[in-house]
DNA sequence: GCCGTTTTCGGCCCGACTGTTTTCAGTCG
């Protein structure tokens, strides 16, 4: 029997749990931060742990030493890891859970677990509500009130929010800040500003000479339904439709320390203090400091890595994923904006599912800058979409020249389609239709949780199908409801390679695919890429931000964006193909 | 446990907030 072998992300749990346990048995703490960086290298991977291990180069991954190359490849083999069965001998496995509840730590579990043999959610909560947890030492009755509010916070908690709902939501919240008495300045910070797929809590900071009014204005907004912590420059709270966000306050003069410090990632500050300390200073949210006690103030974030020797850093790229080492050495990549896009390549109209005509699409295209617009209705075949037969594709060719007439030079127009790749690897038009059009986005939507094989050559089919152009949303991912398909992305991405066929980051931020980890990995290999908006409505437009995010996020430059190119250099790419 | 054009051993960031403490430990980011 053929086991498959362990993935990067299940590698990467079993190694946050080793950290989690040995941090629960009081190891030292830079054994854990060591599994800890070990498991976010494997998440940032772009590669199969299991092929470089292949290649002999496990050890090549940052932060995977002799110790833990040892322990992938035992569990590549096995599938099991001595160390951990002998670790879950010591600490109850169950006592992982307990360090999800919030204000509730390693050393509190073990006191827990210690003293009053508590192994699980319901003994604790047990625990608490019978007032046992109030005995123990450093512990009173406060402390046991937030144990029980923070078991009741998990129950009601979703997961991290997705990148749409944080980010329109933290704009309000700005709006509402700017309004607070001497607010100088108001921006987004942590992993909102980082522009991850996902966020935890939605970060704000704030510059003003006096921090008590706008902390008062804070805790006070409407919406507030708790307040999680207050103090005189930092509060959080949780809002109602389950929104968390904190706030830090700072003056102006200080503005840029304290936007870098709350902007994170953690990594990322680690990495600036450490180079400060080379320098003889000493970082933090406030200042640089001096050895002798004398402050440098910053209020800007340019002057902070000035001071460190670094030119700014895109708060895209900052997650100690080799950003540091790169602006040190200049190589620092020139990121992928939103005013190099001239094309959206994927968009839908009333010939399908969308909600406008293909004239008020171009409309709504041109009102947004953009100068070439794909209509790529859904083919006729997947049944919900309605969208165009083979002989209707005529009729939208007529009117989208039409529409072009009418619109002249202000916009180019492309009749695509989106076209499916069905559940037998078949795509839903023949290859002569196919050849007809100026574009061909395929992509899967149906049967996406067939066997690895099987969905591999479906997708690398489609890939090396001539007529086809762009890979739509590759792995079919849906944030937060539904993982991607289980593909061989580094055969997928081999086959996009030799047949230079584009992959799409879908800006949708339900979708984000490919992702930030899998669009680094295409661009290092020289695939082209498309953000497209796959939109559906006008506003739908507007989401493309969230893909330039995530082509950001993945250190993607412009040139390698075919959405990037003039007319011209789109329509010798896509006659490439032979037709 | 990882890592090194100052090191193969001895480092590995910093502070706010809370609650339980009379000076600090735990948690969080």
């Amino acid at each position: 029997m053929t086991r498959e072998k362990l993935s990067n992300s299940e590698l990467a749990e079993i190694f946050q749990t080793i950290a989690d346990l040995l941090e629960i048995k009081g190891e030292n703490i830079y054994k854990i931060l060591a599994y800890r960086k070990a498991a976010d290298s494997l998440d940032n991977l772009g590669r199969e742990a299991a092929d470089i291990a292949r290649e002999n180069g496990l050890a090549s991954i940052p932060g995977v030493g002799k110790a833990i190359a040892e322990k992938i490849t035992e569990l590549l083999n096995t599938g099991k890891l001595e160390f951990l069965e002998k670790l879950e001998q010591e600490v109850p496995a169950g006592l992982v859970g307990l360090l999800k509840v919030p204000d509730v730590g390693p050393k509190k579990v073990a006191l827990f677990w210690k003293e009053l043999g508590v192994t699980s959610l319901s003994d604790l909560e047990a625990a608490a509500r019978q007032g046992r947890l109030r005995t123990l030492p450093g512990m009173g009755e406060k402390s046991e009130a937030k144990v029980i509010a923070g078991i009741e916070a998990l129950g009601r908690r979703t997961d991290r929010m997705p990148l749409g709902r944080a980010w329109p939501a933290a704009q309000e919240l700005l709006g509402f800040l700017r309004q607070a008495p001497g607010v100088v300045r108001a921006d987004v910070a942590g992993s909102l500003r980082r522009m991850r797929s996902t966020i935890g809590d939605v970060d704000l900071i704030v510059a003003a000479k006096d921090p008590r009014p706008v902390m008062d204005a804070f805790i006070h907004h409407p919406d507030v339904l708790r307040i999680v912590s207050q103090g005189d420059i930092k509060s959080s709270v949780e809002f109602t439709h389950r929104l968390r966000a904190q706030l830090w306050v700072q003056p102006p003069e200080r503005f840029g320390t304290a936007l870098v410090y709350a902007t994170g990632s953690k990594d990322h500050n680690v990495r600036l203090r450490e180079l400060a300390l080379t320098k003889g200073l000493s970082l933090s949210d406030k200042s640089f400091l001096n050895k002798d006690g004398s402050e440098l103030l910053c209020a800007e974030e340019t002057e902070v890595y000035d001071v460190l020797g670094l030119p700014w850093i895109p708060p895209e790229l900052r997650e100690d994923h080799g950003e540091v080492e790169a602006a040190l050495t200049g190589k620092l990549p020139r990121l992928l904006e939103r005013s190099d896009l001239r094309a959206d390549l994927h968009d839908h109209t009333n010939w399908s599912d969308g909600v406008l005509s293909i004239r008020e699409m171009a409309l709504a295209a041109k009102a947004r800058g953009f100068s070439i617009l794909a209509i790529t209705d859904h083919s006729g075949g997947l049944g919900v979409t309605g969208g165009p037969t083979i002989e209707q594709l005529k009729d939208q060719r007529l009117e989208i020249d039409a529409v072009q007439q009418e619109m002249a030079d202000s916009i180019r127009l492309l009749q695509g389609t989106e076209v499916e790749i069905k559940a037998d690897g078949a795509l839903d038009y023949p290859d002569e239709v196919l050849a007809q059009l100026d574009i061909v986005v395929a992509s899967l939507h149906v049967s996406l949780r067939q066997p690895r094989p099987q969905i591999t050559k479906r997708l690398i089919d489609a890939i090396r199908n001539p007529n086809v152009d762009i890979i739509g949303h590759p792995t079919g991912r849906l944030i937060p409801d539904r993982e991607g398909a289980d593909l061989d992305m580094e055969a997928v991405l081999s086959a996009a390679r030799e047949s230079g066929v584009a992959l799409e980051i879908n800006s949708h931020p339900a979708r984000l695919d490919l992702d930030d980890v899998y669009a680094r990995r295409a661009a290092e290999m020289g695939i082209p890429l498309a953000v497209n908006t796959d939109a559906h409505a006008a506003s739908d437009l507007d989401l493309v931000i969230f893909g330039v995010a995530t082509a950001r996020r993945a250190w993607v430059s412009p040139e390698i964006v075919i959405n990037t190119w003039d007319y011209g250099r789109l329509r010798g790419w896509l006659d490439r193909r032979i037709k």
